[in-house]
DNA sequence: AGAGGGCATTCGGGAAAACCGTATGCTGAC
DNA sequence: GTCAGCATACGGTTTTCCCGAATGCCCTCT
């Protein structure tokens, strides 16, 4: 035990933990499954811990690993900010958002950010919520913006595949809209997986015939032409509203809840990074 | 720069950092002088930076240097207890006191402490207070307990080694006392750089004839004996003023202000750390 | 049931790094 | 001017790192 806990050991086992294999992150790390495998055995050896249950499908945390999987990337953190301190290198930070949000309420978010945090570099990846989600957990990104509904992750209907912290920093508003003397029915929805589909599911029931059509844009353009009523964000349909293209149907009291335009990433993550992400919020 | 960061390294950047030398430090971590050196230049290179001025008298800290000290001593820190949150090991600290504190007015402090902290591990050293200090800031110790005066360390009339952080856990209160009848002149001095006397030298000036003795003790038995007055504290004289063996002089207004007792630690250490030295506070 | 694929691990070897003891060059002190 | 103390360069040994190939395991698909 007189060699104790590399911080390549760490990067190594973090890396395990997020691919679930050895192999898997001995391809996430360039490195021979052979020699991920031993540094892992190095490192429990030199914890006296066992971190992981070997399957024959993969690597299963234990108990010690979960507690150590946090914090081992809580330390690699704060090495990273330490290097970061002495070598003058700025910092980077990389979010991704959903599509739908990158064109329209991402750069007002950005903006408060640089505005507030001049010293950083922010590197923006559009993306599915899947795919989002994935790279938050394996920490490709070291935040993901997102909507989502009530107090916790995945109100809106998904589930998150670690534990997420978050941060709201704005609101979206659905209106229930159709064209002014148009079809009310179907209610048009957008592919199963968007979050605007889940917002309808969640706030109108699945009771209501619908149809489903490939986009947002695509159900908003078809409202428009009095082929039934959508539920639309309102960066979709302000527009319209104006021009009277479309009006909301009066919807049911509280039928018409506020998305939450929600920052979200992986708990644990440094004290720094939070700073910058509460450094985003309105 | 493929390689980045070893804790290793780290360590002996502090520990060459703390000494001054590489020989000293080497001596310290029980390597060979060129081992540490070479460590040393591989830490630069990796990070771009020079750390450390070449004297011929030994190694000066750059501003990078600096800079990388104290965040180097976190990071070690944070390292330390992620390992100890995976292993359930206990938490050892490592505590200094004065030796004229230790006897009395420690046990009540670490009372505390045990009481409000039973998961720690203390270890505690009576020391002189120049051996706290010069250990405190070498990392031998976490932290020490002595007497002071005023806001910032130091101002007891001495100089502090490093950037030091503190909280004043007790008072200590001071007597100018003599025998009753007996000779209040002249002032009976402990050795210079004992606590009291610097604070004698601080509170009563320097212009009163005065005889140094070898000790506090020694100056107690002499005012009881008559022989003079001294600047005494509270725990010293207290039963003696009970019984009246010696009796206070009326100071003039202000003339006998409180000492501070004092739990220094070099500022940036863990804050894990400093939640363990406040639970030794009142 | 049997073959095949994905998995972690073991093994042997080669490259890199850590470490040591010694030797060298430097500077300030005596 | 010599000497002590310092950092460092050098050659050699031990340890670590990493790889490719081979092994054994278990699940799955046929």
């Amino acid at each position: 035990m007189l060699t104790c806990m590399d911080l390549r050991q760490l990067q190594n086992f973090v890396a395990v933990a997020a691919a679930g294999t050895v192999t898997g992150a001995a391809n996430a790390l360039g490195l021979a499954p052979a020699s991920v495998s031993e540094q892992v055995r190095r490192l429990e050896h030199s914890l006296g811990v066992a971190l992981f249950e070997r399957t024959p499908r993969g690597m299963r945390l234990t108990d010690a690993g979960a507690t150590l999987l946090t914090r081992a990337r809580g330390l690699l953190d704060h090495a990273d900010e330490v290097r970061r301190a002495v070598t003058g290198g700025r910092r980077r930070v990389r979010i991704g958002a959903l599509e739908m949000l990158a064109a329209i309420r991402l750069p007002a978010v950005l903006r408060r950010l640089s505005a507030r945090r001049p010293d950083l570099d922010v590197d923006v990846r559009p993306l599915t919520r899947q795919s989002l989600l994935a790279e938050v957990a394996g920490g490709t990104l070291d935040a993901a913006l997102l909507l989502d509904l009530g107090e916790r992750v995945g109100g809106l209907g998904f589930t998150p595949p670690a534990d997420l912290d978050h941060l709201d920093v704005g609101e979206v508003r659905l209106w229930l809209v159709a064209a002014p003397g148009g079809a009310r029915e179907p209610l048009l929805v957008s592919p199963s997986g968007c979050s605007i589909r889940l917002a309808a599911d969640q706030v109108l029931g699945t009771r209501l015939p619908r149809r489903e059509l490939t986009s947002i844009a695509t159900a908003r353009e078809w409202a428009k032409q009095g082929m039934g009523s959508a539920l639309l964000p309102d960066f979709a349909v302000d527009p319209d509203l104006a021009s009277g293209a479309l009006v909301p149907l009066d919807p049911e009291s509280g039928q018409a809840p506020e998305l939450a335009l929600r920052l979200v990433w992986l708990r644990g993550r440094e004290p720094a990074l939070r700073d910058v992400l509460y450094a985003m919020s309105a």
